[in-house]
DNA sequence: CGTAGACCCTGCGCGC
DNA sequence: TGCGCGCAGGGTCTAC
């Protein structure tokens, strides 16, 4: 369950039934993730203490627990993280297992892997390496056409690589790169040398809406992360352009293309986009 | 230094 | 029906 506006929808739904929960135990069932759960500093840092609040870091679900300890999680492409009842069975690839006072868990599932579970003490966050990197978030104001103009000065390579780079700004992945290309009319291959400060304006303007209107819609569309099943995880938005190839533009008419950058696949409009 | 590509891993859908 | 292939929304690392 990738992209920001997952994260940002399910933080939202857990911080209203989370907070205030004990957690009873920890259950590291399979460590093997990206990087190996550590279970005896996870138990130690979160086991017997209470969910305080719920934050987000880029793509990186924050879990503040009382005395300061913080779960962190991150879902990679195909890790769920769902709120159900205790008794429910435990399914493959069940990594970590959060056991609530009361009579529900709270599990990641994810098969592929690419997920990260781990906890850190107090105060440790923004040196962590796993955020000390990142760039800056992108539905606040401090993404704006300045700022990605003077990010990309003295760069070369295309757009649509440069949005997705954490560095410059985080949480803009492969779907909403895409749309948000679409949405200025902007060629994915165009290099970053060739943007004017309107376009890196109205480029600012769009991821930000991009993700912000999927997250409005995804809050609208799935308000329930605690299904019994634990299936509940991906929202489908409307997308303009991703996955459409073959398929009209919903501007212009003409045929979507679909091409890969940097091993990922992109999808724009040859007829308004360029 | 920045950029391009390989890579990590499992599951699914498609075409044959 | 069965099988192999390509592909998947994440990030990181290495080689140039």
């Amino acid at each position: 369950m990738p992209e920001l506006p997952e994260v940002e929808v399910l933080r939202l739904s857990l911080a209203r039934r989370l907070p205030g929960r004990q957690i009873a135990r920890v259950d590291v069932r399979s460590p093997a993730l990206r990087e190996p759960l550590d279970r005896k500093v996870l138990r130690s840092l979160l086991a017997g203490r209470s969910i305080e609040r719920l934050r987000r870091r880029a793509k990186y679900l924050l879990i503040d627990v009382e005395g300061g300890s913080t779960l962190v999680i991150h879902l990679g492409m195909s890790g769920r993280l769902t709120l159900i009842d205790r008794d429910q069975p435990v399914v493959a690839h069940e990594h970590l297992a959060l056991q609530l006072d009361g009579d529900q868990r709270l599990r990641l599932v994810d098969p592929r892997r690419f997920g990260l579970a781990f906890a850190l003490p107090s105060a440790t966050l923004e040196d962590d390496r796993h955020f000390a990197h990142l760039g800056i978030e992108p539905l606040g104001d401090e993404l704006d056409g300045a700022y990605l103009r003077a990010q990309a000065r003295g760069r070369r390579g295309p757009i649509k690589t440069f949005l997705m780079d954490g560095g410059v700004v985080v949480g803009v992945g492969n779907i909403y790169a895409s749309e948000a290309l679409w949405r200025v009319r902007v060629h994915p291959r165009r290099s970053v040398a060739r943007i004017g400060a309107a376009t890196w304006q109205r480029l600012a303007d769009a991821a930000r809406s991009t993700l912000s209107d999927a997250i409005a819609e995804g809050g609208t569309t799935l308000n329930d992360f605690s299904d019994g099943d634990g299936n509940a995880g991906y929202f489908q938005v409307s997308l303009a352009v991703y996955g459409q190839d073959g398929k009209a533009c919903p501007r212009c008419g003409r045929t979507i293309r679909k091409i890969v950058q940097a091993n990922r696949s992109s999808f724009y409009c040859p007829g308004c986009q360029h």
